[in-house]
DNA sequence: CTTCTTACA
DNA sequence: TGTAAGAA
C-alpha cells in the first residue's frame, strides 16, 4: 500500500510517516515511480511506534526497542546490554512519573466536575420544590 | 489525483 | 508537526 492508505489505517499524518522513516524507525520499499510501498506489517508497526511515543518514549529510544518487539506487544531482548537496561529503567521511571501526573490531573478535573454537577442538581431540585 | 523532497513560520 | 512549492 502507499503512504496514503497507511496513513488512513493508522490515523497517522503522512508527514509523520515520512518523519519516522527519516528517524530510522521504519524502512519502506520503493515502487519504480519512487512512491513508498508498505505491506500489512507496517500497520501494526506504526501502531506500536505511536503507542511507545504516547508512553513518552523519545524516538531515539524507540529506534532501539522496536526491533525487539516484533509480533507480540512484549519487549524481549536477547542481548540486553547494561546500557539498554539502564535506559529502560530510566524510561520506566519516567512513565511512572507521567502516570502519577495524569492521575493527579484527572482527579482534579473529576473533583471540579463533581462540584459543578452537584450544584446543577441542587439547582434543579430547588426549581422543582418552588414549583417552576 | 497522489506522492516526493526540501525548506520554513 | 503543519504547510508550501515545484516536479514526477
Amino acid at each position: 500500500m502507499r503512504i496514503g492508505e497507511l496513513s488512513e489505517r493508522t490515523g497517522t499524518p503522512r508527514r509523520l510517516l515520512r518523519y519516522y522513516e527519516e528517524q530510522g524507525l521504519i524502512a519502506a520499499d520503493r515502487c519504480p515511480n519512487g512512491y513508498r510501498d508498505y505491506d500489512e506489517r507496517f500497520v501494526d508497526r506504526i501502531l506500536q511506534i505511536r503507542g511507545l511515543l504516547d508512553a513518552g518514549l523519545p524516538t531515539r529510544i524507540i529506534k532501539q526497542i522496536l526491533p525487539c518487539l516484533d509480533k507480540p506487544r512484549i519487549i524481549h531482548f536477547s542481548d540486553a546490554t547494561p546500557e539498554m537496561i539502564a535506559t529502560l529503567e530510566h524510561e520506566r521511571d519516567r512513565m511512572t512519573e507521567r502516570i502519577g501526573c495524569l492521575v493527579r490531573n484527572r482527579d482534579a478535573i473529576a473533583e471540579y466536575l463533581e462540584t459543578v454537577l452537584s450544584n446543577d442538581r441542587a439547582r434543579a431540585a430547588a426549581r422543582q420544590a418552588s414549583d417552576g
